[in-house]
DNA sequence: ACGCAATTTGTGCTCGGGAACGCATAGAAT
DNA sequence: ATTCTATGCGTTCCCGAGCACAAATTGCGT
């Protein structure tokens, strides 16, 4: 009420100039007198200009199109936690003329993402967000985005050389590394560690390495290794993958068990079940139902939180952002590592997306 | 661009009035005639008016004074996280035309904190966030704000007598069952555990023996209970506080100790550290400085997070979301409880607010 | 000195919602 | 019958930034 704020007239007055000439003078776009351009200049270093960001944001209010490109939400709970997000965010920024279109791809088909992305591109929306897990197409569609000069976010997987707006996930070197720690907690007797990667083709996979990575690197750094850590890479719908399993699971030096995947840690947790198998550690990834199942029976001992949901929504929330207030997005927007118990899994169930 | 959102002149249009009857419809204050209203409403059941916010909110851009009535942050790590994230949100919330002032009391000082509510108050500002560590001064705090009119936020410590607007803090009877969680872990053999106050009067301490309550239920529900739980409410500037604390931890059947604050942490881990005592587990409250330094001796076993910034950031948020935007907080925030080990730590400090 | 073009500067409208204002009409009070 | 009041309803301006366009000024050449 009493003291507004500072804005254009002000400055115009101060200045001498018009509304008009400051206006210019603030967004560079040159028509101006030197002499002008200093009087302009010398207010605007005694005084803290700042935009009134609804007033500008007024005059451009359209409606914003933005496409979410995403793995299908059918076939695997993890993206369907990443759609909820997308849909969460849609209702809190719709208000604000923002409209989000979903594309679904499927996740073992560069194809069929190839296809959507195309779909996606023809559409010519506002903005676009994408977790672009096959990389040379998504590098290709970035070049054609580029072009356009559309705007698009990243998740979960990173692919710095795209240049996207933002990218928002975790650190997966470093979650491995929390897993590991998790394993070697109260566990100090040594055995076997057996590190799995399902269900993935190796096209998306590199995230999952660099857990693996993460996770041996955590053991490499104390010199007094008592563990075997080896590697997995199962595919349940071969038909020898029950076999397989169950030899690595028979073990009886076989400690515990680090999945990198969601969905690998359900297959995992329920086979384990199955066999009433409660002495291994099992460490996975996310909050999805029968994760949450099986951590609180105590098969799953321990579950690194990736937040599907919270990545889509703030991808989605960088990008409204960016779009309607010109708010520049963080390059990357990296989630902490939570690690999700029996304890203090209902806590996160219950808590609020921001 | 082109599917244009309805606006109040489309409804007035559909409906064969003028934007003002609209108006008077939509906020109810009357001056309207059934006939008009009538058909008004009927445009409205059809159609989904969402009012654009950012116009609604451009006409009442005024500037908003926010007082935030904290515990000094000089003497507590704590209170100067929770300053940060006051700090933070100003710059968030700046371009809107809100200012915040802090107003800082001593935390164990009744007096000094009802002087500063006094001043708050006096200063007639268009919202008030606080942490209220003293139950009836908080209480007749609230009472003169309803009157007033001024929204309050509480974080912290929840007083939910106090029907405020929003509360933001964290379950502390389950943050003491995580605690628990993680002293149980890979330590089942039994011994002396230690839950310990410190540095706090009683005034603020329900949420401490809340965390205390739940620390004791969660070993309460395995009924194997090999654990002998003690409570030691010590105060460091007691000339006998060393010599107490060094009994407890002297006892060479102690296993672990529980200490229900950030402060209270860190006191007790520089003990064990000058000691050479690593062989106790040790659980505490809150990334500050000195705990970390401990967790990452491995002093300190785990933290439990209650993300002060955070809780102060999101409290100003809602606060302001009222304020501009007219959404109305969540009545309770409740954080997810975090559990915080040497390896997530850094993703925790590196990772933004949100 | 004049004309014309190039540059500089100012004016005014837009965005959408909110609300004061003022006009018109009907009914009541004098 | 005339004034007064209440009610209904449309018009208009405001908020602040952005931008198109018109107006004003300058500069240059003849």
């Amino acid at each position: 009420m009493n003291p507004r704020n500072i804005r254009i007239k002000d400055i115009a007055r101060l200045a001498g100039v018009s509304k008009g000439t400051v206006d210019r003078v603030l967004h560079k776009r040159g028509r101006v007198s030197q002499e002008s351009l200093q009087k302009v200049m010398k207010v605007l270093e005694e005084i803290d200009y700042k935009p009134n960001l609804i007033a500008r944001t007024l005059s451009s209010s359209k409606n914003h199109r933005i496409i979410a490109l995403l793995p299908s939400a059918s076939s695997d709970a993890y993206w369907a936690q990443t759609e909820e997000g997308i849909r969460e965010a849609e209702m809190e920024w719709s208000p604000y003329g923002v409209s989000i279109k979903v594309l679904s791809f499927d996740q073992y088909n560069k194809e069929s993402f190839k296809e959507k992305a195309n779909e996606a591109f023809e559409d010519k929306p506002d903005g676009i967000i994408t977790a672009p897990i096959f990389y040379h197409e998504a590098l290709l569609f970035f070049e054609l985005l580029k072009n356009a000069g559309i705007p698009y976010v990243l998740f979960n997987t990173h692919i710095p050389e795209g240049k996207p707006l933002s990218f928002i996930g975790t650190d997966t070197f470093n979650s491995g590394k929390v897993g590991a720690e998790l394993m070697y907690l109260g566990q100090h007797e040594g055995g076997k560690l057996a590190v799995m990667h399902l269900d993935e083709d190796i096209n998306n996979s590199v995230h999952l390495l660099d857990k693996e990575r993460g996770f041996r690197e955590y053991f490499k750094n104390r010199n007094t290794l008592p563990f075997k850590i080896s590697e997995f890479s199962l595919q349940p719908d071969k038909p020898d993958f029950e076999a397989r399993l169950n030899r690595v699971l028979n073990d009886p030096e076989l400690k515990g068990i680090f999945v990198s995947t969601s969905k690998g840690t359900s297959v995992v947790a329920s086979y384990l079940a199955k066999k009433g198998k409660n002495n291994v550690r099992l460490i996975g990834y996310d909050i999805i139902d029968e994760n949450l199942k099986h951590l609180r029976t105590g098969i799953i001992d321990f579950l690194i939180n990736q937040n599907p949901k919270r990545q889509a929504f703030l991808g989605i929330s960088h990008l409204v952002n960016y779009l309607i207030f010109k708010k520049k997005a963080p390059e990357t927007d990296l989630f902490p590592l939570e690690v999700i118990t029996q304890q203090n899994v209902d806590s996160y169930l219950n808590s609020r997306l921001h």
